[in-house]
DNA sequence: TGATTTAGTTGATTTGAATCAAGTGTACGG
DNA sequence: CCGTACACTTGATTCAAATCAACTAAATCA
């Protein structure tokens, strides 16, 4: 899926593996263990000392990349360990009896999946692989005892599991309040921020969900997403081509996330 | 709010307090800490030896009771603690500039509030009382050293953070995809469940919260609020009086919480 | 390579819930 | 106890976004 958009780069050899539309790495390197890993600073090892990040370290296991459509785990399944997207993305999402697909979250490298099923035996939803992934587990059995002893890790766990609260209380806030262009626009703006701190463009990407994806996200439907993009793109705030956006204004489409949207404003209550 | 409705109890003394519509403690009992509190195993120290739970329990302060509109804190205020209803109920929200609210979440007894702050240095959200309510508050900065010399403490907050998070998701997926019937209907079934677990009667409550609030916590206009209960107590789902809400049809209110609601199925992506 | 499927766009129409507008009943302050 | 304010209800109207429908362009595959 991502493939067709790369940039002139060194060909791949035939034993690397293509990990996203930027990046390609080579078997040895997913061998690489946290304390070399790019995501060190946005990871569950923040924080952490050299040492702890090394004990950290020997419990993540480095499984084979995996390829769009491969899942991580399905609802139903044990709950048995985390998973941590090192490359690619991934989404999550509540799987309907009717095969349709609630979608609940995308994931981009660094990102922790799989902490709603620590309170349970199974998971209650299931994750996807969005393009060519390479994931690390981890065995929360093994890592809860790590964290019990290392009190860095312990305090970085807490913080990811609140701000991993503070963020779906910002989807709550958008799905209950927002309007389509208010929905789209914090969508664009919150993926930006997020490409920005892993160091890529914050401006200029390519999305590896459909627009179907998205307006499962949002709580809209597909051709809202396509009209909206379109009109964004005919106001000159973004360009679009399939799956690769500019971003041209950011100030208007954070004007647009602001808007209270839907409701005129909100009354007290 | 809630005394106008209240059963035939004994009065309570001049001294006494009243914190719920069913409930009368003495000034004493609120005093008494976790190792008696009724909400032993609702709350924090769930699961954990007796000798924890003293230690825990020493880190508790019991504030006087909090009256209708009291704030536990604001947005904005430092984090340094983190509040459990003890009785009454608890409203978190998220302040408009223009003085509107949308309302987060409702808390019953045995609830944490705060969560969302500790990876943060101040609150996101505010929290105001529902009815006259007794809440403890625990410092943060000591609880987390109590936690990383108590296993099993650990495991109840990682615990509990997550059943917050998979609690958030199952909201999401109330917003994304219900209509407004669906909304009610889960609304009313969760509250019953939660007061079911508190030994209190699942079919037959009085809500603390206005149809306003309610309408701000599910995504509805009031107006919308009101013409659903009226419908469902036409189909003989309920019975609505003012606050006080008698669930009939079990059954019918779980039937319509499943249908997919807005959006007539949901398709596959 | 051409055929078929799938993703995305665009337009027309419908519809569920918001908004606007009265009205009623309950709570509350003097 | 009365008057005012506020919470809630109910009805009429509007509107944003869903649905329905048709079409185009990619992607996939035989």
């Amino acid at each position: 899926m991502a493939d067709q958009h790369s940039l002139p780069l060194p060909l791949p050899k035939e034993e690397d593996v293509v990990v996203s539309q930027f990046q390609v790495i080579s078997l040895e390197s997913i061998r690489i263990a946290c304390r070399n890993c790019s995501l060190l600073n946005l990871c569950l090892p923040t924080g952490l000392t050299p040492n702890d990040v090394e004990r950290l370290d020997g419990l993540i296991k480095h499984n084979h990349p995996l390829h769009r459509g491969d899942y991580l785990f399905r609802r139903g399944d044990p709950f048995r360990s985390l998973h941590i997207v090192k490359t690619g993305a991934v989404k999550t999402f509540a799987p309907s009896p009717e095969g349709g697909e609630q979608v609940l979250g995308f994931h981009l490298p660094g990102e922790i999946i799989g902490l709603d099923a620590i309170a349970r035996t199974s998971h209650i939803s299931s994750a996807k692989v969005l393009e060519t992934s390479a994931i690390c587990e981890i065995s929360f059995a093994k890592f809860e005892t790590l964290t019990a002893i290392t009190p860095d890790l312990q305090q970085q766990m807490y913080r990811l599991l609140s701000l991993e609260i503070g963020q779906n209380t910002e989807m709550l806030l958008l799905l209950g309040r927002k309007n389509a262009e208010a929905r789209l626009a914090s969508f664009l703006l919150n993926l930006s921020q997020r490409l920005r701190r892993r160091g890529l463009s914050p401006s200029d990407f390519y999305l590896s969900m459909s627009r179907h994806e998205i307006g499962s996200y949002l709580g809209l439907a597909v051709e809202t997403v396509s009209r909206v993009l379109t009109r964004f793109q005919d106001d000159k705030m973004i360009r679009v081509d399939r799956k690769h956006i500019e971003l041209l204004n950011f100030s208007a489409l954070m004007t647009l996330c602001e808007s209270a949207g839907q409701h005129r404003q909100q009354q007290r209550t």
